[in-house]
DNA sequence: GCTGCTTATGCACTTTTTTGCAATTTTTAT
DNA sequence: ATAAAAATTGCAAAAAAGTGCATAAGCAGC
C-alpha cells in the first residue's frame, strides 16, 4: 500500500469513526505502528486531525471538547472590529461571513444599534440575536461542522438574490498581485457570491495575513472596497493597497 | 478509550447534567477512580468544569455572571427528551422545531449518533453542532427574536422540499376536542408545514398543556402520530388520546 | 543497465505518558 | 467523635512516543 493511500485511509476512519487507534491501524494495515506514528504527525501537521496519545481523534471531536478555544490575536481583531463598527449605520443591510474576526466585530456592535444582519454564520447570528433592534437573516444549508457556516448551492442562491448595502468579509490570505485567495472550495464559492452581490466589500484581517497567499483565488483587489487591519493606515505595508485603489482604514 | 476521549465524555456529561460523581464515572467508562480523580484535575486546570470532593460540577453552576436559566419544569422535560431519544436511528432524517423541550431532546442524544437534523431553531443548532457525526440543515430565513427560530415564506416553501422520516414538535396546547392549537401566527405557519412533510409526528408536551386551549388551530390530532408527556402512559389524563388513535409514551 | 540521491520503512533503544495500586492524610457525614 | 468516603502521594508496570540508524525502495540522470 502506498504512503498517500494508506494517510487517504486513515483520515476517512478518522471521518468516520472520529477516533483511530495506532495499534489497530497497524495490524489492519499491516505497517509497523512507528510508520502510523509518522503518519499521523504528518496529517495532524495539515490539520487532518488530532493526534492524541494512542491514537487520534477527528477536528469536530476536538471541538466539542474544547470550545472555548482561545481567539488568535484577540485584541487585535478588537481594533479592527472597532474600526469595522464606524463603518454601519442604521438602518442598512449587511452581509457578514464567519470567523473570529467578524466575531468580534458581532460583539462590538452598540447594543441599540438597529440594522439588518444577514449570515450564515451560526456564532455570528447568536451574537446579532442578542441585540435587540437588530434584524437577523439566517442565510439557510447544510452546516459545516468545521467553519460553523452554512455552505451549498441553496445558501449561493439565496445570496444571488440579495443586495446589501455593505458586506463584511474576514479573509485568510490577501496579496497585492493575486488579490484575495483561501483554501476552502466551498467557502470560496460563498464568498465571491458575497462579494458580487454587495454594493461595498470590506474586507477584515490581522496584518499577519497580508502578502500571504493560499491555492483557490476569491477575487481580484478591483473588487474590493474597503481594507481593514490592526495597524495604521499610514503603515508602509498597506501602501501598495492604496496604490491600487482600495480604501485602506 | 482514549484518554481525550474519555476526557471529552466527562466535559459533555457534566455539561448534560452540571454534576459528575467520580465513582459512577470510573464504572461507566471503567477505569480507576484515581484516573477519574486526574482526569478531573486537568480539566478544572484548564477551567472547563469545577472539581469538588466526590467529582465535579459544571462552570455555570458557580459562574456569577453566567447564571444558568432556569427553565421551567426542566427535570419533566428531561425524561419526555428521554422518551422522544428512543425514537431515533440511526441515519434518520429529522425535522425539530425550537422550545426548550426540544433543546432537552438535543442534549440529550448520544454523543456518537449519526442521522441528520433540520431545523430553524438556532438555539437547537447550537446543540446539534456539538454532536460530531450529527448533519445539521439549517432553514434560513428571518430570525424571530421571541422565538428564536427562522419564521417566514421562505422557511414554509424549503420545509415543503423535504419528507424527514421524523418531526419533533414542542406544542403549547393540545386538547381532545381542538387538537393543537397554538397563539403565533408564524409559528402556526411553520408548525402545519412541518406536520404536512414528514412522515411521522411526535409531539412532545409537559402534562400541564394537556386540555388546554389557545386561539389558533394547528392540526387535529388525526395528524399526530406519537405524543409523549413526561407522565406514564397508563395515567388517565392521557387515556382520551389513546381512544383517539394517538400513539402515548 | 548502473550510480547517487532522496524518501520510506522497520528495528533497537531510551524516554515519556498513562494507569492502577497501596499507604497515608484529609474531608465529609452520622 | 468516629467511621466512611475521597484525596494525595509515591511508585511500579505497561503502553506509547521519540530517536538514531540501517536497510530497502523509488527515481533522475548517465
Amino acid at each position: 500500500m502506498l504512503k498517500r493511500e494508506r494517510q487517504a485511509y486513515i483520515v476517512h476512519q478518522v471521518n468516520l469513526h472520529n477516533k483511530v487507534l495506532s495499534n489497530s491501524l497497524s495490524t489492519e494495515i499491516d505497517v509497523s505502528e512507528d510508520t502510523i506514528r509518522r503518519d499521523l504527525l504528518e496529517l495532524s501537521e495539515k490539520g487532518k486531525l488530532i493526534k492524541v496519545h494512542g491514537g487520534a481523534l477527528s477536528h469536530s471531536f476536538h471541538d466539542i471538547t474544547y470550545p472555548a478555544k482561545k481567539v488568535y490575536a484577540k485584541n487585535n481583531k478588537r481594533i479592527i472590529a472597532e474600526k469595522a463598527v464606524k463603518l454601519i449605520k442604521e438602518g442598512m443591510f449587511i452581509l457578514t461571513g464567519g470567523g473570529t474576526t467578524i466575531i468580534e466585530l458581532a460583539r462590538s456592535l452598540p447594543l441599540d444599534l438597529s440594522a439588518t444582519f444577514i449570515s450564515g454564520s451560526i456564532p455570528a447570528i447568536v451574537e446579532y440575536m442578542h441585540h435587540p433592534n437588530i434584524d437577523v437573516i439566517v442565510i439557510g444549508d447544510k452546516l459545516s461542522k468545521n467553519s460553523k457556516i452554512t455552505l451549498g448551492a441553496d445558501a449561493l442562491a439565496r445570496i444571488k438574490t440579495l443586495k446589501p448595502d455593505l458586506c463584511f468579509l474576514g479573509i485568510n490570505a490577501i496579496d497585492i498581485e493575486h488579490g484575495i485567495t483561501d483554501n476552502d472550495w466551498d467557502v470560496v464559492q460563498l464568498k465571491q457570491s458575497m462579494i458580487a452581490s454587495s454594493r461595498k466589500v470590506v474586507c477584515l484581517t490581522i496584518a499577519e495575513k497580508i502578502n500571504t497567499i493560499q491555492p483557490i483565488h476569491v477575487t481580484d483587489l478591483s473588487k474590493i472596497d474597503i481594507l481593514i487591519t490592526e495597524l495604521p493606515n499610514d503603515h508602509p505595508i498597506l501602501q501598495p493597497f492604496v496604490a491600487a485603489g482600495v480604501t485602506v482604514l
